[in-house]
DNA sequence: AAAGCGTGGAC
DNA sequence: TGTCCAAGCTT
């Protein structure tokens, strides 16, 4: 019948909330001879099923090992967009440096952003330095736990609300994420377009509804852990699915077919040119970006155009006195979401007069940065890369 | 309210 | 190769 999970080869770590109460929505497990964990198919509803699978295959993440809010909220916002599997590199190593709200709060935005390098969508990161600054300005450091307040904070939209309300202060609070939207566009048979005022409407009034109940934090991680490994984009697990019974997509052979995507814009070819302007001992002049794209991060001075007129633009822009030293090392291909960037790197030699030196780029802002000073300082993966194609000491620039 | 914002993994 | 898209938010 397809309505309960597979046997399991090793037991998954199972979570079990703090304050998690095991009450009458528990599912009765059984353990058989290999240990294997199932549970009974028998009367239980979309809740039950949810959390009896989700306490049996629950994956062990780090910040399912904590209920402090602090934690979850940074752990909310890496995921943002990205996958677990990359986050598994960040969290861990943000948490021990920024180990509390304090911690975060007093910290440089230099510093909060040379944590996240590599991690992408800056802004993330500068708005929950913005939105921690807050809660210790006005929360003593706590994070309210009133909803409202909550989503006052910078950085925290809905989703990221709902996410530490349930998780970590055990509300009722419904959460839609991309997985979320694609398990209750199959299950509730929606077949409007994702984005869409009226579907998101709906999906948010159907997880509502469906985190109405006891372990609303573990219920909400059910969904988004199912949608995650079970409920795929493409080819769905239905026969190891803990709620096929009810589902309209599977009912009605749509499985393939929900949701329904929004239409995506194609990405706009961008040429632009890159200049690596050094220092004899390798440092790079690196200037700071405020705008949209890579807001906050150090780069090297980057202008959109191509050949070596833009790329003395780009110096001259930036107030640095360098020599360009060759023709082009090469380009780099860069895609982002929205964009593709065909970067031209050139390499300059600084003017010995100003090479070192802080006049070199008095005002501008721009600074002489080393391999050794790379690691303290925010910088994209395109940066990386170009560092890397300039041919500067390469390995000293990893990360 | 549609567009902009990074990166990397899977297929 | 290209395409999709992942625990979204802001403007």
């Amino acid at each position: 019948m397809g309505l309960h999970a597979p046997a399991l080869e090793e037991r998954s770590a199972p979570v079990h909330e703090a304050r998690g109460q095991r009450t009458e929505g528990q599912a009765r497990e059984m353990v058989d001879a290999h240990g294997a964990r199932r549970y009974t198919a028998s009367p239980m509803n979309e809740r039950d099923a949810l959390l009896a699978w989700f306490d049996a295959n629950a994956r062990d993440l780090p910040w399912r090992r904590t209920r402090d809010p602090y934690a979850i909220w940074v752990s909310e916002v890496m995921l943002q967009q990205t996958r677990v599997e990359t986050v598994l590199r960040y969290y861990e190593r943000f948490l021990a440096r920024f180990p509390d709200a304090h911690a975060l709060a007093s910290a440089s935005e230099d510093d909060v952003l040379s944590m996240w390098s590599g991690l992408g969508y800056y802004r993330r990161a500068r708005l929950l330095h913005a939105g921690v600054r807050e809660v210790v300005a006005s929360y003593g450091g706590r994070v309210p736990d009133d909803a409202t307040s909550r989503r006052a904070l910078p950085g925290v939209g809905r989703y990221t609300a709902g996410a530490i309300g349930s998780i970590a202060f055990d509300r009722e609070e419904p959460l839609v994420d991309g997985n979320v939207a694609r398990v209750l566009s199959r299950l509730r048979g929606i077949d409007t377009p994702l984005g869409r005022r009226d579907t998101e409407a709906r999906l948010w009034d159907e997880a509502e509804k469906v985190v109405r109940g006891p372990r609303p934090g573990a219920l909400n991680q059910a969904l988004m852990e199912l949608g995650a490994t079970v409920c795929t984009p493409s080819s769905p697990k239905c026969l190891s699915c803990p709620i096929t019974r009810s589902c309209v997509a599977l009912a009605s052979d749509r499985t393939d077919v929900l949701p329904v995507a929004k239409a995506r814009r194609a990405p706009r070819e961008v040429a632009m040119v890159a200049v690596v302007a050094h220092d004899a001992q390798g440092r790079a002049m690196m200037v700071r970006g405020e705008k949209a794209l890579f807001g906050g991060l150090w780069g090297v001075p980057m202008r959109e155009g191509r050949g070596a007129k833009t790329a003395r633009e780009a110096l001259r822009e930036h107030a640095i006195d360098a020599r360009l030293t060759r023709e082009p090392a090469g380009h780099i291909e860069h895609v982002l979401t929205h964009r593709r960037l065909d970067v031209e790197v050139f390499v300059a030699r600084l003017s010995s007069a100003s090479a070192g030196t802080a006049s070199a780029s008095a005002g501008t802002g721009a600074r002489a940065v080393g391999a050794d000073d790379l690691a303290s300082v925010g910088v994209s993966t395109l940066t990386r890369r170009i560092l890397e194609m300039s041919d500067l000491t390469i390995s000293r620039f990893q990360r």
